[in-house]
Formats: C-alpha cells, sequence, structure tokens
DNA sequence: CGCTTGATATTAGGTTACCTAACTATTAGG
DNA sequence: CCTAATAGTTAGGTAACCTAATATCAAGCG
C-alpha cells in the first residue's frame, strides 16, 4: 500500500500546487471590483472574533508582523478597524472591527459571492459535491500555514 | 431540488471563495524558498507548449499584456526564456523556452513538491480522495479566468 | 530593586508584480 | 492607400509583501 500511495502523493501534490496556483490569479480577478483587495478583506475577517492582536493576525495570514501592521493602518484610516491599547499587555494592540468594517466585510463577500455563485452554477451537481467535500481537506491544508 | 440548491450554492461559493483566500497565502508560503516566484513559474509554465505569443500567456495567466512582458523579461534576462520574431505575424512575438528554463521549471516543483507531499502525508486516506476528486472540478472553474 | 533578555509593535527602506496610459510597429479592410 | 484594429513595449504608479532597526514594555533573576 505504501508503495502504491508514494507516488500517488508526490502526483497528488503537484496536481494540488497547480491548480492553486491558477487560483491565485482566480482570486485576483474576482477580488479586483475596487471594494476590498484580497489582502484587506482577509485582514478584516480575521478581527471577526473582536480584540485579536497584530502578532496574531500576522501568523494566521502567514505573513510578518510588520506587513499586518501596515494592513491594519490602511483599514483604520479607511474607517473599517480601530486600535485599542491591551489592557493586560500595554506592549500590545488590540484590533477591533467597526461597524462599517463589518459592513464592508458584508458588502465585499456578496458582491463577490455572487461571482462564484454564476461560476460555480455551470458546474453539474456531482462537481459541486466534489467540490464541497474537499473544502474542509484544503482548509486543513491551509491551516498548516501557522506554524 | 433548485429551491434546495439555490442556498447551498451560495454557501459553497462562499466557503470556496474562503479557502482559495486562504490559499494564496500557502502558495506564497511555499513559493517563498528563492527559487522561482509564483509569477514567474506560473509564466514558464505556460511555456511548455512551445512558442507562445506575450498575449497568450496574459490571457491564461488573467494578467494584462504588460504585467506578462515583464515578467518575460525577466525571465529572458535569468536565461529561461527566450523571445523569438513571429514568422507569421511581424507584430507577434513567440516565448520559447530555454533548457535552462526548463531544468528551472524542474528544480521549483521538485522541492516544493516534496513540501506539499509532507503536508498531505498527513491526511487520511478520504482526505486525499476528497482532495484528488475535486482538482479536477477546481481546474475548471479556474479556467473561467480566460474569458 | 534594578538590569538584562525577550516580546510587541511601528518605522524606514526596498522588491515584486500587478495596473493604466501612451507609444511603436505591423496587419487588414474599405 | 489610408484608416482602424492588433501585438507588444515603455513609462509611471500602486499594493502588499519583506528585512533591519527602533521604541516600549514585561518578566525573571541576581
Amino acid at each position: 500500500m505504501k508503495s502504491q500511495n508514494a507516488p500517488a502523493l508526490q502526483e497528488l501534490a503537484q496536481d494540488f500546487r497547480e491548480a492553486l496556483r491558477h487560483s491565485v490569479y482566480l482570486v485576483r480577478r474576482l477580488d479586483a471590483d475596487g471594494e476590498l483587495s484580497t489582502a484587506q478583506l482577509s485582514t478584516l475577517k480575521m478581527l471577526l472574533d473582536d480584540g485579536v492582536r497584530v502578532g496574531e493576525i500576522a501568523k494566521n495570514l502567514g505573513v510578518r508582523v510588520p506587513s499586518a501592521t501596515e494592513q491594519i493602518i490602511k483599514l483604520e484610516r479607511a474607517g473599517l478597524a480601530r486600535r485599542e491599547a491591551d489592557p493586560d499587555d500595554s506592549r500590545a494592540v488590540r484590533v477591533v472591527l467597526t461597524p462599517e468594517g463589518r459592513d464592508a466585510i458584508e458588502s465585499a463577500n456578496r458582491r463577490r459571492n455572487a461571482v462564484m455563485a454564476g461560476i460555480l452554477e455551470s458546474l453539474t451537481d456531482d462537481d459541486r459535491r466534489a467540490l464541497a467535500a474537499a473544502l474542509p481537506v484544503i482548509e486543513k491544508i491551509n491551516s498548516t500555514i501557522q506554524n
């Protein structure tokens, strides 16, 4: 079994990487609607559990702390997030969503989900089932970024 | 059935977009090994069918022509690709891989596939099966970028 | 208590990869 | 033949990442 799995693993790795690499461009296109950039939406979504520290945002996104800071400053200037002092640790900063930020997530998602739904609509039921079954797996793989 | 599918479609679109957005960061990490950037590997791979025009590369990647030109110039300077005059249309340019370019694809893929295979190894057989089943679907979705 | 070590975040400066607009060269159609 | 469309490049700008350096604060230890 091992000797049968080993080559399949390599091939799966190759094909999956290829698919993800292509998806990078798809995401860019989907997000190029002038609402929120991919990076800003990703950063905003981190704030849905209230009061997140900058370092955590960076870790969860898989970027360095200065990159997270930069995004947060942009979100703050746009009125979508706010930085507050951490009561427990005055080195730290707690980033919170503003109501406008919450709305912005909603709005960007609505529009982009509609576009994606339009694409998914052209698939077969089997295709959609296969996709749905793989999503938890993909998220499991994505979560390895945090280490 | 339609009325049952409609909400599921929205939810699937949302979840899939979320997964892909996260994957953007995973791909960035995987490709941050100093070999070839994501953009350069993607551009190089376009050249595997020999003699591709700049406009086609751009279209297939989902970027504008000047962005493709920029990548091609970098690849050319690195000795990985070459631009040749199109015999049929002297406005056009045919981009071809050099042997070094072919090697570079090989080498970048080998290393990164190994990392990805390591991640996939920690999954269950069912997970890998689900992932494999979804890959053609994802590529089908990705291919909508060209329009 | 005071000092050093480590952690948290920001600032500064640089790179990559995209974009639009403007330009050059060539083809094709009326 | 001349105008309109097409292919590509150049110029200039922006977004999002990075590393290195800095300022602040926390925590442990002599």
